[in-house]
DNA sequence: GTAGGGTTAG
C-alpha cells in the first residue's frame, strides 16, 4: 500500500537531511513526496533556500527562489532572511542591500531578524554609525529588539574598536533588567581581551561564573588563545586540560588554538597529536585546520607533505585562502627559497585577495634576515599599503645592519603617516645615530618621535 | 532564518 506523506512529515525529513548537509537526499524526499501526491510548501522551500545558501552558494539559494515562483509559492520574510544571511556570510554586502530592496518592493516587510543581519552587515563594513541607525530608526520604533539584536550590537562595537561603548551598553542594559546569555559574555570577554583590557575581561568572566550560566568551549578557547598570545604558554595548556577535566568536548576551534600554540613553541609532536585526535573523533578539517597543518609542515621543512596538503585541500572541496598562501610564502622564505616565495607572492597578487599585506610583510622581514636587505627595500617601495609591522620590521633590520640613517628615514615616513613603530626599535635608531656621530639627525628624529607621541594622545 | 571562539608577519 502506498501512503500519502503528510507535508509536515516531508518537511521534517527534508530538514533532517539539510541539517547534515545531504541536500541530494533532501531533494529525493521531495521527489518521492510529489510522486505520492504531497506538494512542497513554503516551509519546504525555505528549508532548501537556507541549506543551499549555507552549504553551496548564494546563487544556488536564489535558484530555489525561482523554483518556488514556478510552483506558485510566494516567498516570505524567512525566505529573504536566509538569502540575506547567505550574502552577509559571504561578505556580498551589495547583494544584501539588493535583497532588502527586493523584499520591500514585493511588499514583504523585514522583521527584527532581517534588521539584525543588516546591522551585522554595517558592522562588517566598518560602518558602526549606520548599524546604530538601524537599531534606532528601524528596530526600536516598530519592532522589539531581541537578545540577538543586542549581541550583534556588542559584537559589532567590539570588532570596530568600541569595546568601552559595548561594556557601557552592557552595564546599562543589565541595570535595566537585560539578562545576558552565554554568548553575550563570550563576545565581551573576547572583545576586552583583544583590546588588551585583560583585567576587565577577567571581571566579566567572574560575572559569568557567578551567574547561573556555565562557560563553554567557546569561552575556554578565547581565554586559552589570550594566554598563548600573552606568552603564558603553560597557563594556556592548563586551561586546555581544565576544559578536559570538566568534561567539555573539544571542537575544531579548541584543537586549532592549542595545536598552533604547540607548533609555535616547537612542540610539533604534540601539535600533530592534536590532529590525530581530531581525525579520530571525526571532526572534519576546514581551511583553518589545514592552514595550521601547512604551517607545521613548513616549519619542519616537509615540503612534499606541504604540497600534498594543498592537493588535499582542493580534493576536500575547500579553497586556499590568504592565510594558506601567506603561510606558504613565509615558509618558503624561512627555508631560504626567496625566489620561490617571490613567485608565489606574485601569484597571490593575481588571485585577487582583498589584502596580502601580511605576505608582503613576511617577505620584507625574511628577505632582510636572509641578507637581501636591498631586495627587501625594493619590495617595500612597491607596496601600496603598509602598516606598523612593515615599518617596525624594516627599521629593526636596517639597525641590525647598522644602516641607521636609512632606518631613521624610514621611521620618519612612518611617523608622518601616523603609524607607530615598536618603541624599543625607535630607541635603537636614536642610539645608533648617536654612535655613528649623526647627532643633528638624532635630535631631529627624537623631536619628531616626541611630536608624534603628543599628536596621538 | 540572525549573534560568539580557532590559522600568517614585527
Amino acid at each position: 500500500m502506498v501512503c500519502k506523506l503528510s507535508t509536515r512529515l516531508m518537511n521534517i525529513c527534508v530538514a533532517s537531511f539539510c541539517k547534515v548537509q545531504q541536500l541530494e537526499k533532501a531533494e529525493a524526499v521531495i521527489i518521492d513526496a510529489i510522486r505520492l501526491g504531497t506538494l512542497p510548501d513554503v516551509v519546504t522551500y525555505n528549508t532548501l533556500v537556507a541549506a543551499y545558501c549555507r552549504f553551496v552558494d548564494l546563487d544556488a539559494g536564489y535558484s530555489i527562489l525561482n523554483r518556488m515562483r514556478e510552483a506558485d509559492i510566494y516567498p516570505n520574510v524567512i525566505t529573504y532572511n536566509s538569502l540575506i544571511a547567505g550574502a552577509s556570510n559571504r561578505s556580498l554586502f551589495s547583494r544584501c542591500f539588493d535583497l532588502f530592496n527586493e523584499m520591500t518592493m514585493l511588499g514583504i516587510p523585514p522583521d527584527v531578524w532581517s534588521y539584525n543581519t543588516l546591522m551585522h552587515c554595517f558592522f562588517k563594513l566598518k560602518e558602526p554609525e549606520e548599524a546604530k541607525r538601524v537599531l534606532r530608526e528601524k528596530i526600536m520604533p516598530k519592532l522589539s529588539p531581541c537578545s540577538t539584536t543586542f549581541n550583534t550590537m556588542f559584537n559589532g562595537l567590539c570588532k570596530n574598536g568600541y569595546t568601552s561603548d559595548a561594556l557601557k551598553l552592557f552595564r546599562s542594559l543589565k541595570q535595566n533588567g537585560f539578562i545576558p546569555q552565554l554568548i553575550t559574555y563570550n563576545i565581551l570577554i573576547d572583545g576586552l581581551c583583544k583590546s588588551g583590557r585583560l583585567r576587565a575581561a577577567r571581571r566579566v568572566l567572574k560575572e559569568l561564573e557567578e551567574s547561573n550560566l556555565e562557560p563553554n568551549a567557546s569561552t575556554y578557547t578565547t581565554v586559552m588563545k589570550y594566554c598563548f598570545r600573552a606568552g603564558k604558554f603553560e597557563e594556556g595548556i592548563e586551561v586546555f586540560y581544565e576544559m578536559k577535566n570538566k568534561g567539555y568536548t573539544y571542537d575544531a576551534f579548541s584543537y586549532c588554538t592549542v595545536s598552533s600554540a604547540f607548533a609555535k613553541t616547537g612542540r610539533l609532536e604534540e601539535a600533530h597529536k592534536c590532529y590525530e585526535l581530531m581525525i579520530e573523533k571525526g571532526i572534519e578539517l576546514d581551511i583553518v585546520c589545514y592552514n595550521i597543518l601547512v604551517n607545521m609542515y613548513c616549519i619542519q621543512g616537509r615540503w612534499e607533505e606541504v604540497y600534498n596538503l594543498l592537493n588535499e585541500i582542493e580534493q576536500a572541496g575547500l579553497k586556499c585562502d590568504e592565510y594558506t598562501h601567506t603561510t606558504l610564502i613565509d615558509g618558503l622564505c624561512r627555508a631560504g627559497n626567496v625566489d620561490g616565495a617571490l613567485k608565489h607572492l606574485r601569484y597571490m597578487d593575481t588571485l585577487g585577495f582583498d589584502s596580502n599585506l601580511v605576505a608582503y610583510n613576511c617577505m620584507v622581514d625574511r628577505l632582510c634576515k636572509a641578507g637581501y636587505i636591498n631586495k627587501a627595500l625594493r619590495i617595500f617601495d612597491t607596496m601600496d599599503i603598509r602598516d606598523s609591522i612593515t615599518y617596525t620590521s624594516l627599521v629593526h633590520n636596517l639597525c641590525e645592519e647598522r644602516r641607521f640613517l636609512k632606518a631613521s628615514q624610514v621611521l620618519l615616513v612612518c611617523l608622518k603617516q601616523g603609524m607607530k613603530v615598536f618603541r624599543p626599535t625607535q630607541r635603537v635608531v636614536v642610539k645608533g645615530l648617536h654612535s655613528s656621530g649623526l647627532y643633528s639627525e638624532a635630535r631631529k628624529l627624537q623631536s619628531k618621535i616626541r611630536l608624534a607621541k603628543i599628536l596621538r594622545s
